[in-house]
DNA sequence: AGGTATGTACCGACTGGTTGGTACAAATGG
DNA sequence: CCATTTGTACCAACCAGTCGGTACATACCT
């Protein structure tokens, strides 16, 4: 018997998983109670790893922090910006109308909980930790940037009007996203989501050539 | 000498004065650091006041919560939003814009730190603590019903499209605002938030008849 | 093969400091 | 003199982080 690992009891952790059952408790908690609320206790608690063992894979909570957020970059980047934005068989205005939709669903899966885990960082920790806020805004720098990209390219097939600073209107739209998220946070009544997102595609339009 | 009252010394407090030092000092923390993160022991070393003390005026942190919230709810409603919406010098979307002005302005004057307190407190407490939730979706429905409001006479005047759905264009506008601040908070870049206000008053124009 | 050393993964008790909150006596003032 | 107002000492719970120790697999030495 035991033909060479412990092969998986109740628990079955070793190195990689431990690390990662951290991670996904921590991302959990931070997303609805912050940074700071999140205490390591309850990181603990929640993913069944001692304390011992969670400074042998971390070496503070602000490094767990860090972990967690460059993990939630990397997801966000790869499996919602990216995947509106490569749509070969969308033009950019609607790769763009497309990324709207996909905010909105989101908070409508989550039933108007959580918010944007950027969002909400941003506002916790901004003006307090400069760590974090340099970290921040590179997601919404890339994410600005993504959107920038959409618009130069729309121009340049033809679909937008000449008075569109593309900068000036990703930053508008990022700044809109977000604050529709927290919005509708705040209110838990998805049809703000779904009023705001009407009205950003109306934006857009204003800009929009040959409809 | 020392005819009546201590007659101002460095402290001078009376039972008045001691409430709003608290409340003071404690809405000054919050704003920045929020409010799990400002502890009472913080707010006692910055308004000099003791603990017993404390306990006297206000009997828990979270009295004090509310307490600071619905001074700054009323200071909000009464200094900054009320000025522009009942200027009778100018035509209501005149007001909306000079109020997107106002808030640029205020940014700036703090330059780019400490964002809006509710907005910060919303991203915060939302999904956590229910009686704070309540007290600051009346916030944003007072500044949403005011700009509904704006955008109704707007329209009764003739100013404004047939097309304009004033509830969801202000929603949408709140949202903005708050997102504007956000991003501008983060990135410490007062351009972002002149970027985002030319672009509310493009998109304003969009329901906009004969400017 | 058998003993020893090494590196990885893990645990839970403990530490020093901070938290929100209480007890109570002293001062203040009409 | 009695209400209000204040300062100080204190408490239990909680916080991030440390420590001593265990379990076990692999590598190394003879």
């Amino acid at each position: 018997m035991a033909t060479k690992t412990a092969a998986s009891g109740i628990k079955a952790r070793d190195g990689r998983s431990t690390r990662e059952a951290i991670l996904e408790a921590a991302s959990r908690l931070i997303h609805v109670h912050g940074y700071n609320h999140t205490s390591l206790d309850d990181v603990l608690r929640e993913s069944g790893v001692g304390k011992g063992n969670f400074y042998y894979h971390f070496k503070s909570k602000e490094e767990l922090g860090y972990a967690i957020l460059d993990q939630a970059i990397a997801s966000f980047l790869a499996e919602t910006l990216e995947p509106c934005f490569s749509d070969p068989g969308r033009r950019p205005l609607a790769q763009i109308r497309c990324f709207f939709d996909r905010v909105h669903e989101i908070q409508r899966e989550q039933n108007c909980v959580g918010g944007c885990a950027f969002g909400n960082l941003a506002a916790e920790l901004s003006d307090v930790h400069e760590g974090f806020r340099t970290r921040l805004a590179v997601v919404f720098s890339a994410w600005h940037e993504r959107l920038t990209q959409a618009l130069h390219e729309a121009h340049r097939r033809g679909d937008l009007h000449d008075g569109c600073r593309p900068e000036a209107v990703a930053h508008f739209l990022v700044a809109s996203l977000e604050g529709a998220i927290l919005l509708t946070k705040l209110t838990k009544d998805i049809s703000v989501m779904e009023q705001c997102v009407t009205e950003m595609n109306r934006y857009l339009s204003l800009y929009e050539l040959g409809a």
